[in-house]
DNA sequence: CGCATGCATTGAACTAGGACAAGAAATGAA
DNA sequence: TTCATTTCTTGTCCTAGTTCAATGCATGCG
């Protein structure tokens, strides 16, 4: 049951089997249906969640209603809705769905500090954690500035080559900061090639 | 001399003087012109540094030359080059110029290993401040994505209020994903109103 | 089984923003 | 001060992508 998250963590950090028996304590299992929203604004903040199995969005909402997918999460991969909003003024709000029936591991706010503080070298974990996700992020922004809507979506079939069967195409296009529409008109210029 | 990177680093942890102190003892100070180009690819990875005073902006660029800015760092803010082509087929590079004579606080990967392992508390303020960046580019992203070049540029201004005083306009277009005319053309549009 | 709702496709009309080019203004070096 | 280089502006034309239908397809649900 813990095999998969404790590869996850050891990825760039080793652990002691005692450590990792800490780790895998403080864990909330946790099944969650298709289609819930996991995130009930305000309640459950700076969560993070480790997917076993299925598969989540990760999304903000602007003020005028328009939805950006900013994650897919998928197995043996970390959600967290680290809070975004940094400018006051500007409330735009964070949502994780589930777009499959889920397992997780949970973790409060609360639960990753006493890991903190009974097993310190979890800090570190996290942190490089963090900075892949910065370096995901990074790349992701550089692709959508730079890249037009075809070179968008080849590469996310490279790159994501299972995602395509699982989610829904508009949901692909949200993704990549496009219309559906247009992406369909995308895939079939591709499809005729 | 260290005050300032002192309360930055303070920011999120509470450290005792005696660390601060060791930490203060492996920054390495480093003064560089202006319009010079920090980051020789693949020499010195992985570094961070802390912008005492002057402006950097850090940007990659594509296959095709096309160059992208992912950031403007400013007094107080830190730059790193954490590695971002994480697709091998894909290599993009990263450069880092300063726009402006510098001052910089310099951390080499080594004595960022030594600082962590005199004082692991550090470990966790890095953390925080890799959340934090990834919080500020993810907003970024999605801005990107749902806003229009007048809008994102309007923003701009509000958050980085003195930044575009001191930079030339077409590194903010680069910024905001937008050409530099058409930089030009919104700006007049606004000044008109 | 039939119906309803959501999803993908296609087309037509439109627009935000890009590419190119040429001139004006500013900056800076000698 | 002058010349050169870079930056900014403005105009024209062009295209990638949007918006808004309308239609056909699935899929799930009573």
């Amino acid at each position: 049951m813990y095999s998969q998250i404790n590869k996850n963590i050891s990825r760039y950090v080793t652990f002691e089997p005692k450590e990792l028996e800490i780790f895998n304590s403080l864990l909330e299992y946790k099944t969650v249906l298709k289609k819930t929203i996991m995130l009930q604004e305000g309640e459950m903040c700076s969560f993070e969640a480790f997917v076993i199995k299925g598969c989540v969005r990760k999304y903000y909402i602007d003020a005028n209603g328009l939805e950006v997918i900013l994650q897919f999460a998928i197995e043996n991969a970390w959600v967290s809705d680290i809070s975004f909003s940094i400018y006051e003024d500007n409330p735009s709000s964070v949502y994780i769905e589930t777009l499959e029936d889920c397992e997780f591991f949970l973790f409060s706010p609360e639960t990753k500090e006493e890991l903190f503080a009974k097993a310190p070298k979890f800090e570190r974990a996290f942190r490089i954690l963090m900075q892949r996700s910065l370096a995901v992020t990074q790349d992701r922004l550089f692709n959508t500035i730079s890249k037009s809507a075809t070179e968008k979506y080849l590469e996310f079939l490279e790159h994501y080559p299972t995602l395509s069967q699982r989610v829904a195409q508009h949901y692909i296009a949200s993704y990549l900061g496009i219309s559906a529409e247009f992406l369909s008109k995308v895939r079939t210029k591709i499809a005729k090639l």
